[in-house]
DNA sequence: ATTTTTTTTTAAAAAATCTCCAAAAAGACA
DNA sequence: TGTCTTTTTGGAGATTTTTTAAAAAAAAAT
């Protein structure tokens, strides 16, 4: 079992020991930063599975950096979990629009935390499972699920693939496929999008992309 | 745009009131039941588009209603979406198991379920659309209905049935086809736009395209 | 009723477009 | 730098679509 990491985000330096100390105990990963600017910078180097994050806090508040996190892409992996101080109820819905996962209310009780990151971790570990059967991809890991089966796909073929996704059966005409894959400023021959599709189809089998002659192609799930 | 309608299902008053309110502003006609038995009975008189579904209840729980609800074929395109406290990931398996169509997990964020919601109904709306009879045409998906029946054009066939249908009853005479379908540049032999025509009638049988001699084509619904 | 014109129907040629292959070019990575 | 992967190219072959040509049928005109 791989070991988790979560960061603990507190103004209050008792806080951040108190649940430091906790967390390391239960066999986490932890590291700590005491404001929102001191997280956002942590992240670039070393992004946790789970960031604790009081939302009372001077200069930036803990809804702001949700915010800023959560509109990084890359970041979306990544869980939030607030803890607010008790009563303040309006926040609990502001902060859970804001992306975050889930909240806890101080003063924390380390038992009632553990469990509940417990539950948190275990709930994304279970969303892992969902690949059902057809066509399912993953934009952020990047992964295309073929009857449950993973399939790596390199970045032209998954972009092209994801496009023709995105609407299914809806023909894209090969123009439409070069500016949204391509882009307008680069010009390709005409074999490439062949190409492309066939490298798909030896992939993926031959049922899921349909060929309009003269026109486009298309996806059929 | 006919509105839809919602029917919650939950036995704590708190969520009902969070959901209602924001369905309600969101444009849903919203209606509540308190639990299973309450919510069967509502069914009776009053058929919604669909049930969110709360799992954890007293006495009768989320998922043996659903199966109650389900087990009526009349109730077969109610859509119902359970609402499951995190961490019990079993019952995720066995909620969608048991015929929901979607489960969202608590706290509810408003916004969250709000997509899912308009998600889920979109998705059976594209359903609902496959076409009557008569003949129909999907440019998007460069498809003809004949009955409901799927029928593949190649491109010529297509446009030229295109231009046809695009003016029920409407006669356009051979020039007018020329310019539209094969531009006005391009020079091809008399006979073409009969073997064209011919073709099409035959995939589509006979009723749909009549000849004005001397003149050119109509379509008739 | 016969001729003329126009359309339907077939079959086959021609053209267009895609698939497939193999290899070159470009890019990523150590 | 050299190796490995990804992307692009160009051409041969296959397939499908489009067009042509010619005979048969239908309608209109004389």
């Amino acid at each position: 079992m791989n070991q988790k990491s979560i960061l603990i985000v507190d103004d209050e330096e008792d806080i951040r020991d108190l649940l430091s100390y906790n967390l390391k105990k239960a066999g986490f990963n932890v590291d700590v930063a005491c404001n929102g600017k001191d997280c956002l910078s942590k992240l670039k180097s070393n992004k946790p599975n789970l960031i604790l994050l009081d939302v009372m806090m001077p200069e930036m508040d803990g809804l702001e950096v949700c915010e800023q996190i959560k509109s990084e892409r890359t970041n979306a992996d990544i869980l939030i979990c607030f803890l607010t101080a008790r009563g303040e109820d309006y926040s609990q819905i502001a902060a859970l629009e804001a992306g975050g996962d889930d909240y806890v209310t101080k003063p924390i009780k380390p038992k009632v935390l553990l469990s509940r990151i417990n539950a948190i971790l275990r709930r994304t570990e279970a969303k892992v499972i969902p690949p059902v059967n057809g066509l399912q991809i993953n934009y952020e890991k990047y992964i295309v699920y073929n009857n449950g089966e993973e399939i790596l796909l390199p970045k032209k073929e998954f972009e092209l693939l994801s496009l023709l996704m995105s609407k299914p059966e809806h023909v894209f005409r090969r123009n439409e496929i070069l500016n949204a894959v391509w882009g307008t400023d680069i010009v390709v021959g005409d074999r490439t999008i062949d190409v492309h599709i066939r490298k798909l189809r030896r992939k993926l089998g031959d049922a899921y992309i349909a060929t309009i002659k003269g026109v486009g192609y298309k996806y059929n799930p």
